[in-house]
DNA sequence: TTTTTTGTTCAAAAAAAATTGAACTTTCAA
DNA sequence: TTGAAAGTTCAATTTTTTTTGAACAAAAAA
């Protein structure tokens, strides 16, 4: 019987938690799970970082560091900053829940919607192609059930960002 | 040069599109492709349809159609009905909004919530292994900000709910 | 019964997605 | 300039996820 009689996640200190948790926050909202890790890595780090700290101390490469830091960058997640005035990249985590849900809905939903809105004008052009009128009617009125569904989501976006903006 | 000018696209059926569209919606939200092409034949069929008319209609194997009818009746977003006195089971999308979010944040979201607020917890339980003070705050905050951000995710769903709810 | 039809399960195969790492580019210091 | 450090890119590899299909189980018809 060894020592220690606590449960393996016991011995985990706070930045593996962090990072943790935030790959599996990122594997949830369908990022990679590296993206995540950097995110938890900058999180629980109380100053900067660069590029090369996130490689060794997550053991990534640098291509999964550089990739996904652009990621990160392009979603609003994480600032680059000056440090140390040093040639070097610093990255710091944004942690404002408006900006890191916006930058979510501006990369990941909005262009999704947009292809579906598009996807769903193209199929309402083709019900003229149906000849029978029994089917017709009734594509008629799927088409419609997807439109309003359509139109719920996209006023759903913005009163969350509202409720989430503070 | 063809004697149609029209792109590809402008050949497919309406349920062809039908079946592309929730296929794609499918990915985006995280669930296979064969899920989203089954709900999206269901869902353009105006009579219940069998295994059977899955397997052979999207080409896919019996295996696949077993699961994926699996995964959508516990999303509650397909449903059995008795239908030609068959012993054959018949199957019919569920249209209504409320039911699909319902479902769709019941079986996929809150469950990753819980096992988020189960890690939150646990990572408050560990801030005493923090020896150094300076450091203990900044971890502290860290876990309030986390903690507003679940609090607010907490009322968000209830509120989408009500807002899809008709 | 026995046979046929219907549906499920799950190990193996295939497909898709993430990650690596080596070659390349850029940037700055010497 | 040249060299070294920092960062990017992308084809190849690895990992993960999805799909298949054959074996099995259940249920009803013959």
């Amino acid at each position: 019987m060894h020592p220690s009689d606590q449960p393996d996640t016991e011995k985990l200190t706070i930045d593996q938690r962090l990072i943790s948790f935030f790959r599996d926050g990122a594997k949830i909202i369908g990022l990679p799970a590296s993206v995540g890790e950097i995110f938890g890595l900058l999180f629980a780090s109380p100053k900067p970082l660069t590029m090369a700290d996130l490689v060794e101390r997550l053991d990534i490469s640098k291509g999964s560091a550089s990739q996904g830091l652009k990621m990160l960058r392009t979603l609003g997640a994480v600032r680059d900053v000056e440090y140390d005035n040093d040639r070097k990249g610093y990255f710091e985590a944004d942690i404002e829940l408006k900006k890191l849900v916006g930058g979510f809905i501006r990369e990941q939903v909005r262009p999704h919607m947009d292809s579906g809105t598009r996807k769903l004008g193209e199929l309402e052009q083709d019900l003229d192609t149906v000849s029978d009128p029994e089917l017709r009617a009734f594509y008629e009125n799927r088409i419609k059930i997807i439109q309003r569904w359509s139109s719920k989501a996209k006023l759903v976006l913005p009163l969350l960002q509202k409720f989430l903006g503070e």
